[in-house]
DNA sequence: TTGTCGGCGATTCGCCGACAA
DNA sequence: TTGTCGGCGAATCGCCGACAA
């Protein structure tokens, strides 16, 4: 290879993944959808998941003609990344020309494949975990769920465990029942694993089962660290914008982090996100994970704007449509800026209802909080990426402070300082601070508690608006006084320049939705 | 800051560094163009160096219209990343737009500060170094250079040095000389430096002392590996491109790496280069560091084919024009290609000379004056840094003063490469007839005559002016001969015994002869 | 001159209950 | 139930000449 053509990818090498196994590493809330399923492709996503600067992408001309393309997923390939664990996902995606109705949703197409076989537990590392002594403190309910069995006769009840990681290499532990009061430990071969993974308190490790075949599993995800994401190349990326402008089948790469949505998003989740009248002062939940992945639970919030540039390349776009104010700031440091398909609406009547689940403070903000926040000094966390333990050898001396720090002054203690956002070189974003209607609401369909995009349905129809078309058209703000149905009769009718329908999911579309610009006859 | 607008650079956190420091790291084959000079930017080279892919930047329609753009230098800024240690530059570019006669050189322009305040060595690291015993040989030019005197009266001699690393963090080592026979160690401390600087064996420790206040300081380079050039982010430098072609001032990055060249040329380099009748089949030669970074040495090969695309974007580009076929590949692995500029055409006449390089000319020169002045007059800088190959534990014998100084009459040329081979025993002499050595053989100033730069001067201007279009011209391809016809004459003239005779330095076996005829037999 | 090795201390590492939280 | 601590072995790390290369 020469040095003139330096095509090294940013994801070096990598392994492909069993997908049941890699679901479980990205997390519940990250949907990667099946192939031969219809998307939205949001270039300005999959710029910004690449560590493009907000300035260039604003202002970088693709020619796009529009700020979303509406694939078919031909192809879905699930790796994890030999030197850091991180698993990511190659998407090959063909842009449909023929804007037909919405796809009907496949009932069941999240889960297509057999991810129950997979029972999974995930813990943030504690300080001891990662530092002390070399051990790991088993939660009682991993142990159970995941581990085989001990033979508790013995004395002490011990058995030594062989996990893979998502590269196939594998990992012995012994996993020892001792103490008083007893509980699980991982205890030999634990602190190998953490020095050869580079673990750090406030990372996560994730055990896995698959019941098929009682194979066990250790992933890793890291907590949020200087360096960024490690997406695709940005020359990829550009590249895979160009072909998908032109109609050509091409390819993306996503990382799932927290923080950084996935741009490819499922066509109906985009429609029947996209007919909420999103207003500023809107209360919303979104799903985020619990601490051991086990199940999902919901950081609320209230929409604080409602923004969408109307110049530019992405006039008109959706995404990251909500500025959001979250309940909880600090758990949701990075997500200021949401699109609407990732959130849901919180029908006031129902938050009174005292049988709505009330939010856990306390787990959430635990680690991944003192690791991210600016100030206090309770515990010493090691945070820059470069004080991490590579050898055994580096971290002498350090039972309770592996950083180390030169003879003088260091400049590491600057842990997370919040990066101010200059907004520089963003193009006139229009913040529409009072009412937006986005499309027309509608109702039908009852309420269900699970996370369902569906409750939104019954709320929408409380709100109602004024005209806003989505896509493409510059916002008007909407008159305080007018009110009631307005709203779908000024998109439907005012528009005569309608050749695509927004896809509905379901036959309960109407014909409201526009997807294009007026100025964008295809 | 948002998810939607992450703006983090690549380079993440950096400190501005003293511009001699980060010449002495860099090494002494980048050439940063001074402030206010005239130089050609390559938006090609600026994309190779952000690791775009061949495919995108050969694809990528950026509506150039030229593959180069002439500017002057408004600014340049000198930093080292804290993370890596690894140097990189930021230069604000003016793009002029009155293309007038090629700029008159500036004499000492490349020198504009007090470089020669800098001593320094670099040494790169054995294992022994990096892994075993957490101690470091001390070269002894090194400690005679760079440390302060030890009091030999002392048993043993001892003293706590510290050194500032480009961040200006401060490290302690001790600093001993012991053992049977007495070496210089480094002991205590060095092993925490090796593991927070994550160095493993090859990669290079660079010591340095500014003489006006006697600091010391210490500065990382690390051998090639996998994951590629933290340049800028692509975006950045697509934005830096998208303003000079507007003809904005725009900032560019660039992070010194062997076989990444710089993409901004001083201008009269261009001109100077590009005035030649590259062909294939010419021999040239390439400044390429010696392993203590105290010299240059020269790395010979033949021009396998000049090739330039005569379509798109990089129509008519000489940027990575000649396509190589190096005497020693191993070491010149990722440069395939080179630009013009980066070579020197080695006339055969004056190869064969014995007269050739007298020299004692630059015995006088200091140590540090030798690496600093040696782009002075006519040289033509490479912009790639040497590194040695890779280590790996079994290599022995790897040597710091590779320079070998012929002991016979016809000291025409300089014996100079070894390279560090699998084989146990005697690491092979890799002797190329065509190498100069610029700058002295360390320690024993008095004892060796290096070769001067006048002869290499002289050399240049025997290049021939043919005219050669440089600038969006379609190159036309040279029928050469096997060996050309100026080639043949001067070997039978002027010195056949070069290329049969090469003085050996030792009774060691001599490699075959790279120049010409590899065929020969000693 | 200097890279590597075997040797031997001194120093961590890493396993263990004991405690609370 | 589980995070952290003090304690104590035991296994490295790291300093040292001794050798060659």
């Amino acid at each position: 290879m020469s040095n003139f053509s330096s095509s090294s990818s940013a994801v070096a090498t990598a392994s492909e993944v069993d997908a049941s196994i890699w679901r479980a590493v990205a997390g519940a809330c990250v949907q990667i959808p099946p192939p031969n399923s219809f998307v939205y492709y949001f270039p300005q996503g999959h710029l910004e998941h690449c560590s493009f600067s907000t300035a260039f992408i604003n202002s970088f001309n693709f020619a796009l003609g529009r700020p979303f393309i509406y694939c078919q997923v031909l192809s879905i390939r699930f790796f994890s990344n030999h030197l850091s664990d991180q698993v990511f996902v190659k998407i090959t995606l063909q842009p449909i020309n023929t804007y037909g109705p919405c796809p009907v949703s496949n009932a069941g197409g999240d889960r297509e494949n057999n991810q129950g076989d997979v029972v999974l537990f995930s813990k943030i590392l504690t300080p001891s975990d990662a530092n002390n002594g070399g051990g790991f403190s088993v939660p009682r309910s991993c142990a159970d769920m995941i581990f085989p069995p001990l033979d508790f006769a013995a004395d002490p009840p011990v058995q030594n465990l062989t996990l893979k990681d998502t590269n196939n290499n594998a990992w012995e532990f012994r996993h020892i029942y001792r103490g008083t009061p007893r509980r699980h430990l991982l205890t030999t071969g634990w602190s190998k694993f953490v020095n050869a993974k580079r673990l750090v308190a406030g990372d996560s490790a994730v055990f896995m089962r698959k019941q098929s075949t009682d194979e066990l599993y250790i992933g890793v995800r890291r907590a949020q660290r200087f360096g960024g994401i490690e997406g695709q190349n940005g020359g990829e990326a550009l590249r895979a914008i160009e072909n998908a402008v032109k109609g050509m089948a091409f390819e993306v790469l996503y990382c799932p982090t927290f923080g950084s949505p996935d741009f490819v998003v499922k066509a109906e989740k985009v429609c029947e996100a996209t007919r909420t009248n999103w207003t500023a002062g809107m209360r919303v939940k979104m799903a985020v994970e619990a601490d051991d992945s086990s199940r999902l639970t919901w950081s609320s919030g209230t929409i604080a704007a409602v923004s969408c540039p109307n110049t530019g390349p992405w006039c008109g776009s959706p995404w990251g449509l909500l500025q959001m104010t979250w309940d909880e700031p600090e758990s949701m440091r990075n997500v200021n800026r949401v699109s609407p398909w990732q959130v849901e609406y919180l029908d006031p009547t129902l938050m009174l209802n005292p049988n709505f689940p009330p939010l856990k403070k306390l787990k959430l903000l635990s680690y991944s909080d003192m690791l991210l926040s600016a100030g206090e000094g309770e515990i010493p966390f090691p945070t820059a990426e470069f004080n991490s333990p590579l050898f055994n050898a580096s971290i002498q001396g350090a039972r309770l402070d592996p950083v180390y720090i030169p003879t003088t002054t260091t400049t590491n203690s600057q842990v997370s300082k919040e990066i101010p956002d200059k907004n520089e070189g963003e193009p006139e974003r229009e913040t529409v601070s009072t009412v937006l209607s986005i499309g027309s609401s509608y109702s039908d369909k009852d309420n269900v508690s699970p996370p369902s995009q569906s409750s939104v349905a019954s709320a929408t129809k409380l709100v109602r608006e004024n005209s806003f078309q989505l896509f493409g058209q510059i916002i008007q703000m909407p008159q305080p006084g007018e009110d009631g149905a307005c709203c779908s009769n000024a998109v439907s009718e005012e528009n005569p320049v309608i050749d695509h329908q927004l896809p509905s999911p379901s036959a309960r579309v109407q014909q409201q939705q526009r997807f294009r610009r007026p100025s964008d006859k295809s």
